[in-house]
DNA sequence: TATTAGTTCTACAATTTAGTATGATACTGC
DNA sequence: GCAGTATCATACTAAATTGTAGAACTAATA
């Protein structure tokens, strides 16, 4: 009951802050997962999204310097943990087994490298 | 807003549906689940996310015929739909996508393969 | 200095997902 | 036909996830 799985959205977001290193904060990750899902987010559900996942432990964050640009309010940028990358690697690994042994699925083959 | 997303536990249990093929039937699922996540499970779960399945659309059922095991109920057996089918090769191709984004964890080098 | 743009932040509401409890069925074997 | 077992079924509850609205901060530009 209290496993501190997962949700979709969650894990999309956590994998978006690991894809966007520096450039992870808040509004960038909102169009970011827009660009790559296709799907529309509000940048309020993605704040709460993230505030969970540094409860979780999975990131930490911290703010970052002006920039030089209209409206440049400080970003806060988040960054993964180790816990984080673990919870990625056993969702993926577990996943992975599962696609295996489903032929359709099967990563096996490379069918899906582009 | 309607976008019948997967949840985690969700996606898994239609996952494990598509691999059970024949002996999909819900106390299979469950000891599956257990089997293969190390996580328990109750086949009451398993019943409500299978109804929410159907009702997405995204598997279908009909009773098998009884077992000469003692106590050999008629089991309902599920299996996958075209649009279940969909629904999972998207939620994998999307995956891949972003793993592949993300060094530590890309699939590309076949790392997984046992 | 007023306006505007980019952005964070918070508190809450809505929705969706997952789990429980309990009862009903259907079959085998004695 | 009674006891026992495997299984389905239902209705409800609880928890977790996702979304909304709106205020507030910061800096640039006009």
């Amino acid at each position: 009951m209290k496993e501190t799985r997962l949700g979709e959205f969650e894990e999309v977001i956590l994998l978006l802050v690991g894809i966007l290193g520096e450039e992870a904060y808040a509004f960038k990750i909102a169009e970011e997962f827009q660009a790559q899902s296709g799907r529309a987010s509000s940048i309020g559900s993605v704040h709460s999204t993230l505030d969970r996942l540094k409860e979780k432990g999975f990131l930490t964050s911290e703010m970052g310097q002006p920039t030089a640009e209209r409206g440049g309010r400080r970003k806060r940028i988040y960054s993964i943990t180790a816990e984080g990358k673990t919870a990625l690697t056993s969702s993926r690994d577990f996943r992975l087994s599962l696609w295996n042994q489903y032929p359709g699925l099967s990563v096996d083959q490379l069918s899906f490298l582009s």
